[in-house]
DNA sequence: GGTGTGTGTTGATCTAGCGCAACGACATCC
DNA sequence: GGATGTCGTTGCGCTAGATCAACACACACC
């Protein structure tokens, strides 16, 4: 584990587009570089926040659970994408759980940092607005479907958006770049694992999808796009 | 209609707290002040945007519509709320439509006086990222009450947000301080009036509220708290 | 090899809340 | 004052999807 990262690799962090190598430089020489095996805990709900996180490498399920149990799996943070930030910016206490679904490499900011660096490149900042500015964008829209669409619809977006983001071209389809679960994809669209299998295998048999044991490939985008689209599903 | 705004109405916006007099006099002497009568439109979804929000004086829905017409209403701004702004630094249409509910007063700055603005007083751009978390928050709350909650909770939770942020304490309860649909009710849980219609006379023979056409007093907070709290209700 | 434990499937019921339909109450406009 | 439109209520049947329950794999670890 080296503790400070190439400053090649920052580059493509959402946090960090549009800025001068010089402020890239000083950048990396404030992170902090952790690997992180599969099935770490990053953070946990509630906590007290006091970093900036990014992801280098791997695949991060941000979950976030109310009082009785049940969870709402709010995203699953790829490669480039910053997390657990939000937290800095309001009670300062972690909203959800971060924890790596595949090995993973992190880089960190301390908050200290994080503001003097902010300080020193305000297009940080900017930075920062858009990417909420997006995600904000991206919950309302689930919320919208959420109250309007049925389950279906629902599943299917949460596959496309799945695709969008972690989607590797292979041959006949688009497979998903790491392992997802039933009760992940449950958890994603506010239904239960026995619905979301039976919808699945019903794709399966009309050829929209292969998956095999948490590993899932899209056979016919067009056809789940249509059926994510439409309301009613012949 | 005056064209200058008072300083004094600008500090108590959420956009420019902890901001020195000088500076609240530099954005009032930017700021485009606006009376909006009951009704108007002040933007509608997917128009290409070019200003800053704010309220003053008033109420303002704001709605987001699909495809199909559902509807889901996503906040009523008070006093003192910015608005429409994420899209100035996302893709640069508003992603929702914004009408008022009462006779209103709104600030507004350019998109070009905004960005100069934060330039000079990067207080701004940290209080924008505050106010985007925050809202974010809100909403992913509102997404796991979607998926995991059933209405009647889904219902009170909504009563309690807006009592919250726009209650005034009268004889006997908390009012709700401008016209507030069953319609608006149903677009904000992910409900069809007709239910909300059932939940609210219900809950009005149990006297937890009390309505009369589009106004509504909530007369027991407590127990309205405990049924948006508990998953089963008696 | 057997024995768990985490995952996925499938069938059989049950029910919360929707959809439809009709009506009632209040406000506004002519 | 009547007509028209917006808003709210209420009854009845229906169905999407939850819940309950049982089973079938797959992969671990002993």
């Amino acid at each position: 584990m080296n503790t400070v990262p190439n400053p090649a690799d920052l580059q493509h962090l959402d946090l960090f587009t549009d800025l001068p190598e010089a402020a890239l430089a000083a950048i990396a020489r404030e992170a902090r570089v952790r690997k992180l095996p599969k099935g770490t805990v990053i953070f946990t709900q509630g906590r007290r926040a006091g970093f900036c996180h990014a992801l280098i490498k791997g695949r991060v399920r941000i979950s976030q659970a109310d009082g009785t149990g049940a969870q709402l799996l709010v995203r699953f943070i790829g490669p480039g994408d910053m997390f657990g930030t939000m937290a800095l910016f309001t009670d300062g206490r972690y909203p959800a759980e971060a924890v790596t679904v595949l090995d993973s490499v992190e880089v960190s900011w301390s908050e200290a940092a994080l503001r003097n660096l902010m300080r020193v490149y305000p297009q940080i900042g900017l930075n920062i607005i858009g990417i909420l500015g997006a995600r904000i964008r991206e919950v309302q829209e689930r919320l919208r479907e959420m109250s309007t669409q049925r389950v279906e619809c629902r599943i299917a977006n949460a596959l496309l958006r799945l695709a969008e983001r972690a989607g590797q071209p292979v041959a006949g389809g688009t497979a998903i770049s790491f392992p997802v679960m039933r009760r992940d994809l449950a958890e994603m669209c506010g239904a239960t694992l026995h619905t979301v299998s039976r919808v699945l295998t019903a794709w399966q048999k009309r050829k929209l999808l292969t998956t095999t044991r948490q590993h899932l490939t899209i056979r016919r985008m067009a056809t789940l796009r249509e059926i994510a689209l439409h309301q009613l599903v012949e």
